[in-house]
RNA sequence: GGAGGAGUGGCCGAGUGGCUUAAGGCGGCGGUCUUGAAAACCGUUGAACGCAAGUUCCGUGGGUUCAAAUCCUACCUCCUCCGCCA
């Protein structure tokens, strides 16, 4: 959510920035409306203000019946606040919807753009595959190895799902354990296994709802979402809390598995581990100071990077542009993967600072050491890394012409020394 | 699933309709005393909106009343017991 005060000053400024983003954001009925707020509030405050008095008088009156013009003056004046407070309300509730369903304000060095071909790309790093066959796409490695089946798959669940079998289970649990231990040990994130089903509170607190509903998988007898990333769960762990100055930054680590509709990508990467409706990931978290912010954003970002780089996967890093951030981040960098099968470069961690636009919604403070008014945090997440995607391209990029995969040589403790995958 | 009990400030805890501006304690912070510290004593210590006056917040939402932490009601959460269960 976006600062109402900053929103009421910097109007014109906030409408131009947002009209970078793609998709058109509607502020109209914003000016409106808050005038609309504040005039009800004066009102309704004041004779609040009188109620209270003149019922702290009558309290005071032995003889009621001195007071009998009074009680009753104050009847209506109750009788006028009721009606007050509900039309307060309703008008409240529409701008809180209005300004729910308003787009974070684009970093100030995001690059300006329309689509995702504006992106600006940043950095590569390491050599393509050089292979002196003709590389297949992860599909026709893992089936043909008997690890992967999405044809079984389908039986039980539909399109988008997938079976692991023997080696290809135990790669993708050495991942995970692999990554995690990775960010705990080396980069200083404490662990968490947060619950894989939230509430409505908290997907409204990191901005998947109230906006984009359909695409969660909802449970029918309890009000109850399936995750579709641990950024909603771990983001918060802190809602409704004031941290201290010197807890910060907070930075966390958890590996859960991810559920999504992927409504609208009807079409799209319908074949292989690409795009799941469900999926594991290790994702980091941080709570900052707004100070802090970038710094914070850019070493998380190398923290998802370095494990590409021990996985010996080559990648680019590339800065998203203003039409292609999401909706609750203002900076996002996507960190890409190189797929020989496919001979492009694809998404495996998207990382990204909300700066104070998760920590409004959701209410997480900090207090600075000697102050007394708390101060929003910034919020910084991002995947460490997409598990389904990584094991992907371990299968794109270590094949070998017989259809075997070597496995990566830091896997292979992970792996129960297992240097390869053979049929 | 059934029966009871409970939710009050950072924490504990008093408070069954109006001097509650939420007592008291613990913890935190500042001070006095001390060579220094401890102890003792004194003071101070929640949040949101507002330029301010002021308003709101005692699990959440409704209701009763001139007036609600306090009464009614629905819901949520936790605890105890019973049942079921990995």
């Amino acid at each position: 959510m976006l600062d109402i005060k900053y929103l009421r000053d910097n109007f014109a400024a906030a409408e131009k920035a947002l009209a970078t983003r793609s998709g058109k954001v509607d502020l109209s009925g914003f000016q409106m409306l808050d005038q609309q707020r504040r005039e009800l509030l004066n009102e309704v405050e004041a004779l609040k203000a009188e109620k209270n008095k003149v019922s702290a008088l009558i309290g005071q009156t032995k003889d009621k019946s001195q007071v009998q013009g009074e009680i009753s003056r104050m009847k209506e004046v109750s009788a006028q606040i009721k009606i007050l407070d509900d039309r307060l309300r309703e008008v409240a509730d529409n701008l809180s919807e209005l300004l729910m369903g308003v787009p974070n304000i684009p970093h100030p060095q995001s690059p300006v753009g329309a689509s995702e071909d504006d992106n600006v790309e940043v950095r590569t790093w390491g050599d393509k595959p050089a292979l002196n066959f003709t590389p297949k796409a992860h599909w026709d490695v893992g089936e043909g190895l008997g690890i992967l089946d999405f044809e079984r798959a389908s039986k039980l669940s539909g399109a988008r799902f997938c079976v692991y079998f023997g080696a290809g289970a135990r790669l993708e649990r050495a991942l995970i354990n692999f990554m995690l231990d990775l960010h705990t040990t080396e980069h200083g994130y404490t662990e968490t296994l947060p619950p894989f089903l939230v509430n409505r509170a908290s997907m409204t607190g990191t901005g998947q709802l109230p906006k984009f509903e359909s695409d969660l998988f909802h449970t029918e007898d309890v009000d109850l979402f399936l995750i579709p990333t641990a950024e909603v769960p771990v983001t918060n762990l802190h809602r409704d809390e004031i941290l201290a100055e010197t807890d910060l930054p907070i930075c966390y680590a958890a590996y859960t598995p991810c559920f999504r509709k992927e409504a609208g990508s009807h079409g799209k990467d319908t074949r292989g581990l690409i795009r799941q409706h469900q999926f594991n990931k290790v994702e980091m978290v941080k709570f900052v100071r707004p100070e802090d912010s970038d710094a914070e954003l850019e070493s998380l970002l190398g923290n998802a990077e370095k494990v590409l780089q021990l996985l010996q996967l080559p990648y680019r890093v590339v800065d998203l542009c203003t039409g292609d951030i999401g909706f609750s981040a203002s900076r996002t960098f996507d960190i890409e993967v190189w797929l020989p099968g496919q001979e492009c470069y694809r998404e495996i961690s998207s990382c990204s600072t909300f700066s104070d636009f998760q920590a409004r919604r959701a209410s997480i403070r900090f207090r600075r050491e000697g102050a007394k008014k708390p101060e929003l945090v910034h919020t910084i997440n991002g995947s460490g890394l997409a598990i389904g995607r990584t094991l992907l391209a371990v299968l794109e990029n270590y094949q070998q012409e017989d259809g075997s995969v070597l496995i990566p040589e830091v896997l292979q403790p992970y792996m129960g020394g297992m240097t390869k995958i053979v049929k």
